[in-house]
DNA sequence: CCAAAAGTGTTCACGGTACACCCATGC
DNA sequence: GCATGGGTGTACCGTGAACACTTTTGG
């Protein structure tokens, strides 16, 4: 901000967009907002909006996500900034990208009460997108997808009691690849910050064994120089 | 930018701000202006500027190193944007860091003619920054300790020319940690992206080998599936 | 008793780390 | 010839990868 002149600065505005990725049976899925009015009428685009007086960006992303889909967030982080000149053929606008998880809890892949216009949609068959909204994806699909390697991102997507065939079908599905049954229990269960719950039962074949991540064991671990990583 | 109403949006004032960052004989240097302006005046700041009508965000922070300091870049990544309400005291301002690598190039650890208000500091002796500039140097710092240690930016801020010597003492400044000699040689030359030069001649004692990064030798590398890591 | 998913150990190859001495050069 | 930094190889260990059978359960 060392600015040279004393010419009052261009001003513009700022927009947040949010990338908001739900995990369920296999599946990654993106949240998405049909567009109500011009430019874009009746396409699909991030949730998002712009930013008011006094309003942080983070507060921004999260009170448009509250007002546009109602779900509830269990972690944003800011992805990237987007300011080309022409990028919204109304007027200049800056947008600030964020992304989002959400716990898919059961089947409730719907949106919010309030929003009657959004929907999931698996990352493999996303619609044509508004604006450049379709490169913020991409960007964020890559921050996922690298992030999840080494900070513990998966337990935010999936529901709070899982499988360990849960957790691995997971990362075999953001990832793209599959994982050795035997070494990524070995490695998940060496970390030791999954607590056991019990078995499900009411299964049709054999019970498998319910865990709970644990925050807490899961900090201790990192405290003590251990880094998670899966599928390195 | 799913915006509900037709009420129109907040415009706010954007600026870049990159956090530049030079090396020379075992130290990490940070780039600074002074400012001369209100508010903190006479304090040391960031480069940078706002954004204007019609241009890039990557174009203004180019622009502003420019017109500020006269250095010239030769990398230039977006880092993270600031946007709390009070950051700037005048006016809500919202600032796009970015960070930037210059080669120090010998003895040149000055800033370009045009600005007399720049200078470079040593990032272990800064001193106290305007606005939320510390915060987004300790991000910036973050970022290029991880980001070096896997992608090839060592060579940005090197002379083109090094012996390897040089180049370890560069990842044990940065990352602060001391490495093994040996080690180290290993796996720098197996990875097979230097070209030996020469001996530098009229040095104290035995020549060392100069060497150059050859960076199409290096992408044929990752290409293979290689991946460059030090200090791991 | 059969079908289907849950669960479990061992072996091998590779990369990381630790470690000490000879070499070339200028003075 | 000596002081100083330049340069080199080997042995060990831990982690990642490959790989197949037994157990549990519901129908």
């Amino acid at each position: 901000m060392g600015e040279k002149s004393f010419s009052e600065p261009v001003k513009i505005s700022v927009a947040v967009d949010t990338v908001v990725f739900g995990y369920e049976e296999g599946q990654l899925f993106l949240l998405l907002i049909e567009r109500a009015f011009e430019p874009f009428v009746g396409q699909w685009a991030l949730p998002g909006g712009f930013v008011t007086e006094g309003e942080d960006l983070e507060s921004a992303a999260y009170r448009e996500l509250q007002e546009e889909t109602g779900v509830e967030t269990v972690y944003l982080e800011q992805l990237y900034s987007y300011g080309a000149p022409k990028r919204d053929p109304r007027f200049r606008v800056i947008s600030v990208a964020y992304y989002a998880l959400v716990r898919a809890q059961g089947l409730n892949l719907k949106a919010g009460s309030d929003a009657k216009n959004a929907r999931w949609f698996p990352v493999s068959k996303l619609p044509k997108l508004a604006f450049d909204h379709a490169q913020i994806v991409e960007r964020a699909l890559e921050r996922l997808r690298s992030k999840i390697q080494y900070e513990p991102l998966a337990f935010d997507l999936l529901p709070v009691e899982f499988t360990l065939q849960q957790l691995q079908q997971f990362f075999e599905a953001v990832l793209d690849k599959t994982l050795d049954k035997r070494n990524f229990r070995k490695k998940i269960q060496a970390y030791d910050f999954l607590k056991e719950l019990r078995k499900l039962k009411n299964v049709k074949f054999r019970s498998p064994v319910l865990y709970r991540f644990e925050r807490a064991k899961f900090d201790r671990m990192r405290k003590r120089g251990i880094t998670f990583s899966v599928g390195a």
